[in-house]
DNA sequence: TGAAGACTTGACCAAACGGTCAAGATGATA
DNA sequence: TATCATCTTGACCGTTTGGTCAAGTCTTCA
């Protein structure tokens, strides 16, 4: 009992805003900032409207607030990045980050994607400095890699996007990826299968790990090591 | 001289549908279809909203015919995908070719972005029926490349997804890219280095090109033979 | 118990927006 | 010139929506 009661005075307060962005982040995914309306935000609170604005005064501070937990999310998963100097169990780790976030939090990646296609007007600032900031020292870590022979000379700006781009596809078209899956969503071994893959891609992509063709006919036999240890597969002959 | 009358009847008709397309294509793309009013359209066209709902008598049916247009230029770019049998060839001028729309048409891809972020309200009847047959039968291709041994047994439909997310991330997300790139858009050789790493790294992840790491020093010496001849180069020891 | 603050809510308002309309301008045809 | 169809446009309307407000209820604490 740490602390009585300035806290205990908000304990309405903390269960509704939680409520309310909970409903807030779903609306403003599906609807946009301006397709999303304040009364569909607190019916799906199961609070009046009028409520809504008692604790968040404007859509734009709410809209704000959901904007701001999302970037929080990613920045954490940012870090696996950080933790290990080996850009295989880096990249590995980082890109599977990605594509759980991606899974398990979808509506946030939406909202982002949403507030960029339109320009950004609301975390401007952000993209201008956490995020900047964020990139470069990323870069850097990745031009070191090269520079060391770890990994293929490939433009590292164009590899972050990359990544970007791929894991939060299963976020922002997952609709289309439904749609193209017979309607449903993937299944785990789906899921597990494409995050193996864009793994795979990658890590094979910038010379991390090496290409496994069969000259021969087999299905597929996927790859499924994409944790500490990669064992390399010969590959067979291939050039002109 | 072919058609005298019914053709020049619809002059000014035709011109001023142009406008309006073009104006609301932007429009769209900034705004989302609920941010976006008929107004703003009608302003960025020249022309008085009433002079708009002459010619589309409702915001969803000029919204529409925005995003029939932008699907027809990308089932356009998908001919390339048929036209070689070649992986290399194939993967490399499909991949060339998003990447050119993203560059010369992104408003497009922004208007189907936003659109498949809410849930293409839409267009759900076009995934269903054309997008969902243009994937299989993309699928079915990259799956007898493999099973032919001339690529790496990777999932196509992940590698697909990976293609499109990547190269459209470039039209949708620039706002984004501006940003990191000190407010400016990518010149036009930054732009060749990013189309480069993105097909380097995808034919390289699916076993179609080797990957050249450098174990020395080196900065970059970036990879530019994306065309017809790939010259092999050797790959060091890298294995545990 | 009662006063003070925190929270709740139905009713309301002004602004913005999609769409209509009627009155006209323009242009082709005879 | 007269007629008719196409096109143009300012004014207008009903609805939706973000946000306010005043009249409550509930909780806490002396």
């Amino acid at each position: 009992m740490p602390v009585p009661k300035p806290m205990i005075k908000s304990a309405a307060r903390a269960e509704n805003e939680r409520l309310i962005l909970a409903a807030a982040e779903i609306v403003f995914a599906d609807y946009g900032f301006k397709g999303a309306t304040t009364g569909m935000i607190a019916d799906k609170a199961g609070i009046p409207k009028a409520n809504l604005h008692y604790y968040f005064p404007t859509k734009l501070a709410l809209y704000r607030q959901v904007v701001e937990n999302i970037f929080q999310i990613w920045l954490a998963a940012a870090d696996t990045f950080d933790n290990y100097d080996d850009p295989e169990e880096a990249l590995t780790r980082y890109i599977s980050a990605k594509m759980d976030i991606s899974r398990s939090h979808p509506m946030g990646s939406k909202v982002w994607a949403n507030e960029i296609l339109h320009k950004a007007p609301v975390i401007q600032d952000y993209l201008e400095t956490t995020l900047c900031e964020w990139t470069n020292t990323r870069i850097a870590v990745i031009e070191r890699w090269i520079a060391e022979g770890r990994m293929a000379p490939i433009d590292p700006r164009s590899l972050l996007y990359m990544i970007w781009s791929t894991t939060q596809h299963y976020a922002d078209f997952n609709h289309q990826i439904h749609t193209l899956n017979h309607g449903e969503p993937l299944t785990d071994a789906q899921f597990t299968t494409a995050k193996e893959t864009v793994v795979s891609i990658i890590l094979t992509g910038v010379g991390i790990r090496k290409a496994d063709v069969q000259s021969g006919g087999g299905q597929s036999a996927n790859i499924d090591n994409m944790s500490q240890q990669t064992q390399f597969k010969k590959l067979n002959g291939e050039g002109a």
